[in-house]
DNA sequence: TTTTTTGCAAAAGGTTTGCAACACG
DNA sequence: CGTGTTGCAAACCTTTTGCAAAAAA
């Protein structure tokens, strides 16, 4: 398992250090839901890791396509890994978050850019549902 | 028109002031594209109205749903009026951005809930397309 | 006149930057 | 050893908050 997330580093040219290890590890360990810096600097506590790397970790493995980034409209950048393509269901209560896969975006993406006389190639796509969960929903 | 904008601010339970009035207009005037704080803040210049009022004002219209937010991968947030169903296009370059809209996103919607054991209701959704534009895609 | 709204100043997040020390390859 | 990475402190930027003065209904 380590060395599959050194492999990930490598293939980012990224030198293999603690830090983006364990910044990795914790992603790769929580597949459930996206998380941003402030969560991983707390799961790292007693690590002696600076919040500072964190953010230029998730920057560098953002840019060369580990992370995306989620916007869960929390006032914070999320990230989760970029392995396999799904989006989210979001409680506006309680931030309870579950995952979907079915996405035809693709499609609709294809159709904009014939259509569209500015613009030439769609290569990202934010799409997330927000609503209540069924505890929040009650009363 | 401008009595429009009151009849808006009167139908969201909000006292009609002349921030308020001179926030609306711009949105009603700068249909085109999201706009975040600083934006109007900058198109208010010698109008003496406090950034903080606007961030309240943006705060009250959205609540009350005359303003959505929209994310724009920007690192700050951006409103536009709610009034008709759209998503966007940004080119990650420039900022250059285009609407469209095209959306099956209820149907998406009513499958994850039938599928889904947790949520109750899905109310709202954010849906952008990321790439590049004409000019900034040569080279 | 009562309740909201506004301005000002200040604080509060979240994120970024400069620079020297350190560590990977 | 050279270049990329880290920690620290400080800066930055966007947004929020407290409170008294001003304005809407």
């Amino acid at each position: 398992m380590k060395n599959n997330l050194r492999a990930i580093l490598k293939k980012a040219d990224l030198k293999v250090t603690p830090a983006r290890l364990r910044i990795l590890e914790i992603f790769s360990l929580c597949l459930c839901k996206p998380i941003n810096a402030e969560d991983i600097y707390k799961k790292l506590k007693g690590k002696n890791i600076n919040l500072v790397t964190i953010y230029r970790t998730l920057s560098s493995l953002e840019k060369s396509g580990v992370l995306k980034k989620v916007d869960l409209r929390k006032g914070a950048v999320y990230y989760e890994l970029a392995d396999h393509h799904h989006h989210h269901v979001i409680c506006t209560d309680c931030g309870k978050t579950e995952s979907f896969e079915v996405c035809d975006i693709d499609k609709v993406s294809k159709g904009i850019l014939n259509k569209s006389s500015s613009f030439k190639t769609i290569n990202q796509h934010s799409l997330e549902l927000f609503g209540l969960c069924k505890s929040c929903s009650k009363g």
